[in-house]
Order: C-alpha cells, then structure tokens, then sequence
RNA sequence: GCGGGUGUGGUGAAAUUGGUAGACACGCUAGACUUAGGAUCUAGUGCUUCACGGCAUGGGGGUUCGAGUCCCUUCACCCGCACCA
C-alpha cells in the first residue's frame, strides 16, 4: 500500500479546518505558550521555499508545546498596508485594497496573472495556526486601534521625574499652577513660563506649547524626502544613502511632519535589551543604534572678535578629563554661530567652505574621510579653566546633526583632531603622561593625565570623574548622556497607509473623537500627489471633517469650507505603525471596545517565541518595543516587553542557473593569443559549461567542435581554419535561465529551453555546443532569491511533487536555523524516502499490518533514544537534528522488523510536530479517534537506555587504536587490567611499561607509553 | 577602523559538559531486482598508501593523557555601524 501524501494532506488540513483543531483558548488550567512570526507582507509574487522556513520552525515548536501540554496561541495575519500595492495601484489604478485582497486570498489581477494567494500557500504546508485570529493592518476594525494608540501618544507626555510616559493632562496640571518651573520632561527647547503666562495664552498657543512635550508631535524638522517615491523615509528606511526599497536618492528637505518621540524611551530601550534571549548580534545593532555615550556638556565662552556681545559655543565631549588639551575649537558649517563670530578678514573664506560643504550630499562627506578640509572663523573661545584664548575653527567632520554641532578639539587624544591640527599647523598639547603623540593621538583611556592643573596625575577614568564634578561646580556645564537614536518620522505622504485620526483648525491639530473611528481611508481618483504636490489624500473628495456632527464630509477641492468644516490630514501613517502592535490583537482580534480585553492579555502576557529576520533590528523590532513600554507605561498593558526570546532564521538562497552564450570569437595561431575579430553572430551559439571552460584554458582544439567551425566557416569564408594548429578564442555572456528547465545533473533540457526562450524573445535561433555525451550543462551560482533572476522555487510544486511533510522536514534538514544556506532540491529525495519508510513500518503488502506483541530491549531502547533526543533538541531550537533521530530510529525499526503498536504509537506523537500529516493518518489508524495534536508527548526511560557493555575505544598516546568491548560496571583498576593484558595492546606496547593509563568509565580508554 | 557571526569530506551537515571527527542525508561507484517514467534493495565511499601506516575540522602556536570544542595569534568570507566628539 503506497504513502499517497497528497489525498492524506488535503484530508487532514481539512480534518483540523473543520473540527477548528489549532483554536486557542483564551483562559485554561493548562500554562500559556505563544508563539509568534513575523507576519508577512502579502506581495503578488507569492510564497517561496525561503518565507515558510522559519514558521516550518515555529509551527514545530507550536505543536510540541501542545503535546506537552501548553495551551498554545500560534496565530498569523498579514502587514498589508504597503508600497508594493500603492505603485502597482499608480500604474494600473487598481485600488490597492483590491491587489492586497487577491495577494491573501488568491485570484487574477489586472494583467491576467493568476495569484495563488499566501492563505491558499500556506495552508498547502500544514500550519497549525488560529486562522479565527487573522489579523489586517490594511482592515479598518484594525486601524480603528492603531489609530487609538496614536491618539494615545498625542495625548501622553514623558515624565523623566517618574521615567515613564502620563497622560498630558498631568503636565497641563502643573503649567495651571506652576508654570513649566518644575517640570521635568523629555521634549524640545522650551523658554521658562509661569502658570500666569500660561492661563494668559489663547487656546492656539497653548496648543502649540504641548507640542514640544507630545510623545507624538508635529514640527518642522529636516526630513529624508525621496522624490522617486514621493515620500519622506524613516532613518532605518535608509541603507548605504538610498532607499532601502528601489534604492532612489534621497535628498534632506525642511518639512512640517508628525514625529514619534522615541527618544524619550532611549535608556530604557538600552537596558531592557538585557533581559531578552535574542542574538547577540541583535542586540548589539540596537545598541549601536541607540549610541548611548556619557561624558559632559561644556560651555566656551566666545571672546568677541570687536567686542560685541558674549555668546557661548557648547560641545559635548566624552572625555571631559582631556578638557585641558583643547587648543582649538570646531564648528560644523552649518552651526548657527559661525556667521555670527567670524571675523570680517576670514568672512570669504569661511563662506566659501560653507558653500563647498552644502553642496556636498551627506554620503559624500561620509566616503571623503580621509581629505581634510576646514576654515578658520579668525574668532576665539575662552578656556573655561585656564582662560586661554583658542582658535574657532569650521569643518565638515563635524556633524551637525550629533551632539551641539561643535567640538572641543583635543588633538593628543582624538585622531580627527590630531589629523586636523597637523594639517593646519594647530598647536598640539600632551597632557598624556609618557606616551608619544609625535605619530597620531593616544585615544585609549588609560593614560595618567598631566599638564592638567587639578587633573595631574590621575588615571583617564577617574579624571573623568573629577573633571565632570568640577566642571559642574564652577557652572560651566554638566555631566550629560548622549544617545545617538532620533526621533522617528511617523508622516507618510502616501496614500496606503492609516489616516490620521487628525484634522486641523487654523494649521492646530485636533483629534478625531475615539467613538468616530475608524477614519477610513477616502477613495481617490488618483494615487498620485495633488497638483500642488499634497499627498495623494489631498485627491479626496470626502476629506473634512464636521466638528459639531462629528462626521467626514465633502468639500469641493478649491472651496473654503464652511464653519465647523475643517481639513483633515493629509499624511499617512508609516509601515511600521501596524505592526508595531499586532501581536497584542491577535489576543483578542475582533473586540470593538478595546484594542485588547485586559483579562485577555493579561492571560497570553507577551511573546514566549518570536521567529522572524534580521533585517528589522533598527525598524519593526524597535518601535515595537517602544509602543510596548509606552502602553505599558499608560497601564494597558502588563509588560514593557514584546518579545522574550527570538530566533532570527537565516536566508535561503537561489541557486540560479545560467547559459553560457558565444557572443564574439576569434583565433589565435599556435597558441598566441590575438585580438578579437568580432563578428556579430546571427545564431545564439549556446556552449555547455564544462565545454567553454576547456576552449578558455586552451585545453581543446577548436577541431574538437565541428559545429563551431561550421559556424566559424559560415562567417568567416577567407580565413583557413584546416590549420590544426589554430585556436578558438572567444568571448563570452551568460544569462539567467529559470530552475525548472534543468535537472538535478545541471544538464538543459534544450526543447523546453527552446520553447522558453520562444516565449521571451520570440526567436527560434539558438545552436548548442554540447558535452561529449551530447548533455548541454548549464552554470549555476548562489544568489539572492527573485522572480528577476529565474530561481524561484516555490512551495507549491514541491508540496505537489513530495507532500507538505516532505517540505517540512526537509527545510529543516538543511541546516541550523539560523544559518543562511542555498536552495538545493537535491536532497530532498533523502527526507522523502524517510517517510516512505516509516509508512512502510505501519503496512505490508497486503496493507496495514500493526501488532500487539511486546517489544524487545533493542525496540524500545531505539524508541527511547530517540524521544530523548527529540526533546532535547527541539527545547534548544536545533530543529535539524531531530530529522536525523527520525532517520536513525526508522532505519533501525525496519532493521528489525518491527511493526509494534508500543512501539510506533509514541513514535508517531515526536514525529507530528515535523509530519503532522501522516502522522495523524497512521495514527487514526491506529485505531484513535482524537486528532494527535493533543496526544502527550511521551517521557523518555532511561532504564532501556543503560547498556550492559561499553564498546571502549582504546587510544595510545592519544591515538585510537582498537575497540574492546567490556562490562558497563566493570572498575576503573579491572578495565586497566583488561587492556592491558589484550592481545592488540601488547603491539602498541613495544614491550615497554605504560608511563600512565587514563580510564574514564563508559567513555573511553587512554594509555600512554 | 569598531562590533557581531561563519570557516569540518565532492555537497548539506553532525559531534549538547574537552573523550571513537564526519552521525544522518545528497552525490558518486559497483551489484541485485524490475522490460526503465525521480521505484526498491545490498555493498562501498574523508585524503593518502600495494600494505603496515600516515595526514586531516581555514593557518600557526599553546594548555591537556586527550582539543572541531579551551587559550593566544593569524587569514578568508558574510552581516551591522562608521568622521558619533
């Protein structure tokens, strides 16, 4: 009887569909277990083999945690707001709900593509997920709360003296009665009010003032603004100076925007990373990301160049105790003061450098290091210590957006410094006892400091210390902690994304009251910026909102609204805003009051597991920490945490394949290599691999290649090419072809290539040179998976060809989770007949065959070992080891025949969370009526482990030389006897006396002569 | 430059606390069976040597009776950050 996988797959899926198997539920005696994926963005190019490795992995860990008795949420939904949909909708003006739609569910968009949906894939592969609990972003009952979380942070500040965000109310409160005197608050520059002022000002400038304290805030800030996209872009939207999606520039661009204050949250940001179980690596890109440095603020007074008013210049430095090594000052060009202080004589020149550092772009500044540039303003600073005059200098290797934008130069201990002072000739001062600063700066820090008035003799760490108390006692600044993070850009000028719950009133935002939302998304004509370059929302006809009737209404484009009428935002909400929180709807999805019940989350807490990729560290991973601790803050929640551990599963790679193609040829005589004489070839001239790498290392005459010459011939009628003398030199390309047009020998099957290619380019012309065995090998090369690049395996055809079991167990086999490894189908023949074979356990020829008899010490010990290490292997998230413990004890079990019930039964139950498929037919087989997701994982028994022998490998001098077999039991002293006294020794031995005999029981034996 | 990771047969890999390196698969070789459609079974397969043996976990050194595993050093590749004061 034959493992027809096919018709067991579709019945079971069905099977746990109907009966609604993998249903969570949200209170029970059992302990919670949730486990968590990343969840996709549903594109139309559909699943490949690489998205379902890691929920392969999580469906695993899911479904063992229910066979050991968890109550187990596993839920999955969709990142559907998205820039795909919204450039797709701009060429075809498909409306991009309606693409999002076929992506998840399947269908036939504009262009007659079949879509096979990610709902339609993924449940081919045998998922234990809660459907029930699919959650949308793009869903307005889902943004309705993502929309309530913004109206939170708008209405929440962050108080440093509690260190956790209120509610502004508070803050409001306090300026009431006080004034901002006593607030301690993260927020911008406020000048100092007193409460009189503050009941004194109109609504408007109040509403102004709690700008600057909204943990969600509009302001005017310079902005990453991508013209290709017609958007702004967060800084971790950014890689290598270009988008991350497309890679278009991306200019600054002063802009008026919403802003998420995650500052506020940087320390705890920081430090929460301790208790989480994630990567290393991780982490520490969060950490440099955050870029916590601690050392102290300072103020320079400015020594007027023509006597005119005192300002200051302030820097922050990390290391304060080199304060009296300063013997110049930087500005960045763009610092506020330089205009202010340079002197008439440098204004020229200075303006000039300016004017050169504008026009460079920010990742030109960055790449051109090594040429150092700067202008010398002509003014001073005061030294706050020894009352020095310094020079004020200007250059672009200062930031101004880090720090204050000014440095105090301190060459004999940073090499930027040292570097500039020699360029310019700047004085340079060793405060560093015995170390030369002749060569570069010292920059470690543990130097003992001279020259240094009260600093003398200290090491650098303590110096620290005692400058940053003195520079504090003497009021000239104070000990600061600078973090590196910026505040996030949370506007969007893009039409699919969240509205805002926002509309405006004379350019002062209000909020949409919580009983209106959703806001939902407005049809628009367009999905393009307006003419006067608003976003795509100022296209909508139904855009304003009605103060007193609390509803959206129409206001023809052009026309002043009627009183009570105003402007809703234009903006949209970034990608990031949706999937910030879903992990907590999944826990109570379709609640209309709340965006999660309390007793609900307060049962699921957060994420035992989260799987997912990397490449979110700086994006996803971090906003959604910081909306956790912000609605953990405002007590929603009860942990500040999302998630407690996570694996970030490795890439799976293409394996592309290629045709080699001769696009130029020529010839050498004898051997000499001459210029190509290229000749345009009217036929494609396709040659095998292994073929074009001999003619390039002139191992084969070109009479070897009768074809060629024919064609040489053809092209060529003057030249003599019966000189066997001659070589064939040629040049040439290679092309992407698709995967599916060769075998597992990377030989081509030439007809289908053929036909492929008639298709693409409409031509029937290509010639092949061959292999000897007439085989036509194509080239293959590891890359990146894409549709572009024709290596694309999806699941589908492999769940057709070999069972969804198949697949899992076999993207496990591959390798350590984590690791990135090419696709190769090679092996996959390997883990499909392990299935085979297990089936073949439970059946004979004349169909299932399973009997009661007890079975012998060597079953169940095969059994026990491998329940053993099963357990182990998945509770340490190596999920490829186990597939080997399967493999082991299948081939052990046919070894000896046995078809067992006592055996096979729990057999089946460690194999479910990798096969579920077949391990719930042979289970109902077995005579169970339930399904085997709730069957108990069975315990291990060591007593059938324990072996009367050992097989002891005996080693001389390290080396192993034979293998004794002796009692388990026997002593140290006896097993020393007995070695010694074996035949096989007495060689080793050359008759000497061993110098040393090492016995380690049920191990190994050493002997050392 | 800084931080993190990876390096083991022809290939994917295993070796959890230092204890038989290469389990389990793929591929390959030979054979059996079947008149073949990617079926099944048996044997072999790290390199080297006729053999005894020798050599092997990127390279070099060390600790140890014993090192893929611990320490030092060095190389290669991948990822992240990068004038961050």
């Amino acid at each position: 009887m034959q493992y027809q996988f096919n018709e067991i797959e579709k019945k079971w899926q069905k099977y746990w569909e109907e009966n609604k198997t993998y249903a969570a539920k949200d209170n029970s005696v059992k302990p919670k277990y949730y486990v968590l994926d990343m969840f996709p963005y549903p594109s139309g190019a559909g699943l490949h083999v690489g998205h379902p490795l890691g929920y392969i992995a999580s469906d695993i860990f899911a479904r063992y945690k229910r066979l050991q008795g968890y109550n187990v949420l596993h839920p999955m939904g969709y990142d559907s707001f998205g820039l795909p949909a919204e450039q797709y909708a701009i060429q075809t003006g498909q409306h991009p709900a309606v693409t999002t739609k076929v992506n998840i569910e399947g269908g036939v968009d504009k262009q007659g593509n079949v879509i096979p949906g990610y709902r339609n894939q993924l449940d081919k592969i045998g998922f234990s997920f809660d459907w029930d609990r699919e959650v949308r972003t793009s869903d307005p009952n889902y943004y309705k709360w993502t929309q309530w979380i913004f109206k939170q942070l708008f209405n929440s500040w962050y108080n440093k003296t509690t260190d956790k965000a209120e509610k502004i109310d508070t803050l409001i409160e306090q300026f009431k009665t006080n004034g901002n005197a006593n607030v301690n608050a993260v927020c911008a520059d406020v000048a100092h009010f007193s409460a009189g002022e503050w009941n004194s000002w109109s609504e408007e400038e109040q509403q102004q003032l709690l700008m600057n304290y909204r943990i969600t805030f509009l302001s005017d800030t310079w902005v990453n603004w991508c013209p290709a996209l017609g958007t702004v872009l967060a800084n971790d939207e950014i890689k290598d100076g270009v988008s991350e999606r497309g890679g278009h520039p991306v200019e600054q661009k002063l802009m008026r925007q919403w802003s998420m204050r995650i500052t506020a949250y940087a320390e705890r940001l920081l430090s929460g990373l301790e208790g989480l179980d994630w990567s290393e690596s991780i982490k520490d890109i969060q950490r440099n990301w955050i870029g916590k440095s601690v050392g102290a603020s300072v103020r320079f007074t400015i020594s007027p160049p023509s006597g005119e008013s005192e300002g200051a210049i302030e820097v922050f430095t990390t290391r304060p105790d080199t304060i009296f090594g300063v013997s110049f000052m930087v500005l960045a060009p763009e610092h506020p003061l330089v205009n202010e202080i340079t002197t008439p004589e440098q204004k020229a020149e200075v303006e000039a450098y300016q004017k050169a550092a504008s026009l460079k772009s920010e990742r030109d500044r960055q790449s051109d290091i090594k040429n150092i540039t700067g202008a010398n303003t002509g003014a001073f600073a005061i030294h706050p210590f020894t009352g020095d005059k310094v020079q004020i200098w200007i250059g672009d290797y200062v930031l101004a957006s880090y720090g204050t934008g000014a440095v105090m130069a301190v060459p004999c201990g940073d090499q930027r410094d040292w570097d500039f002072a020699t360029h310019f000739g700047i004085e340079i001062k060793n405060i560093f006892k015995d170390k030369g600063i002749s060569e570069g700066a010292y920059a470690e820090k543990d130097a003992i400091i001279t020259n240094s008035d009260f600093l003398n003799d200290l090491p650098a760490k303590e110096a620290i210390k005692k400058a940053i108390t003195e520079i504090e006692k003497r009021g000239i600044g104070k000990g600061k902690t600078q973090y590196r993070l910026r505040d996030a850009v949370f506007s969007r000028q893009r039409y699919w994304g969240e509205p805002f719950p926002v509309y405006y009133k004379n350019e002062v935002p209000y909020l949409i009251p919580s009983e209106c939302l959703p806001i939902e998304l407005p049809e628009v004509e367009k999905y393009l910026p307006t003419e006067d370059g608003k976003p795509p929302l100022g296209n909508a006809k139904n855009w304003h909102w009605d103060e007193k009737n609390k509803k959206i209404v129409s206001v023809p484009v052009g026309q002043k609204p009627p009183s009570g009428v105003w402007g809703l935002e234009l903006n949209t909400m970034p990608g990031w805003a949706g999937s910030s929180w879903y992990f907590l709807r999944y826990m109570d999805p379709t609640n209309d009051n709340e965006f999660v019940a309390k007793e609900k989350v307060n049962y699921w807490q957060n994420v035992d597991l989260y799987i997912g990729g990397a490449e979110h560290a700086t994006g996803h991973l971090l906003y959604a920490r910081f909306w956790t601790k912000f609605l953990h803050d405002l007590g929603y929640i009860p942990f500040d945490e999302p998630f407690k551990k996570m694996i970030n599963q490795g890439m799976i790679q293409g394996n592309s394949a290629f045709v080699n193609y001769v696009s130029e040829w020529g010839t050498d005589e004898g051997g000499i290599p001459i210029e190509l004489e290229p000749i345009e070839l009217p036929e494609l001239l396709a040659i095998s691999s292994n073929k074009l790498k001999k003619i390039l290392d002139f191992q084969e005459k070109y009479d070897n290649y009768p074809d060629l010459i024919k064609i040489l011939k053809k092209y060529n009628p003057t030249k003599n090419f019966d000189d066997k003398k001659l070589n064939i030199k040629i040049k040439e390309i290679s092309h992407h072809i698709p995967i599916n047009l060769i075998n597992v020998g990377n030989e081509l099957d030439k007809e289908k290539f053929i036909a492929w290619r008639k298709n693409w380019a409409g031509k029937e012309d290509v010639h092949f040179i061959c292999e000897d065995d007439g085989a036509f090998i194509v080239d293959r090369e590891v890359e990146k998976m894409s549709k572009s690049k024709y290596n694309v395996q999806t699941p589908d055809e492999l769940v057709e060809k070999f069972g969804a079991d198949t697949l899992r167990c076999y993207e496990m086999f591959l390798g350590p989770l984590e690791q990135h490894k090419p696709w190769d189908t090679q092996g996959i023949t390997g883990v499909h007949g392990f299935l085979k074979k297990l089936w073949r356990l439970f059946h004979d020829d004349n169909g299932f065959n399973v009997s009661d008899e007890t079975p012998s010490n060597e079953e169940l010990k095969s059994l026990h070992k491998t329940i053993k290490k099963v357990k182990e292997d998945i509770e340490r998230f190596s999920f490829n080891t186990p597939v080997s413990a399967f493999m082991i004890c299948v081939n052990e079990l046919t070894a000896l025949k046995c078809n067992k019930r006592e055996i096979l039964e729990p057999l089946l139950i460690v194999l479910a969370p990798y096969a579920p498929h077949i391990a719930e037919e042979l289970w109902a087989k077995l005579g169970n009526t339930e399904s085997i997701t709730y069957a108990v994982f069975p315990k291990h028994n060591d007593a059938y482990l324990v072996e009367s022998n050992h097989k002891y490998p005996v080693s001389f001098n390290g080396k192993m030389r034979f293998m004794l077999e002796l009692p388990a039991d026997m002593s140290k002293e006896a097993i020393e006897k007995e070695v010694l006294a074996n035949e096989q020794s007495q060689k080793y031995l050359e008759g000497k006396t061993p110098k040393k005999v090492i016995v380690i029981p049920q191990k190994i034996v050493n002997v050392v002569v």
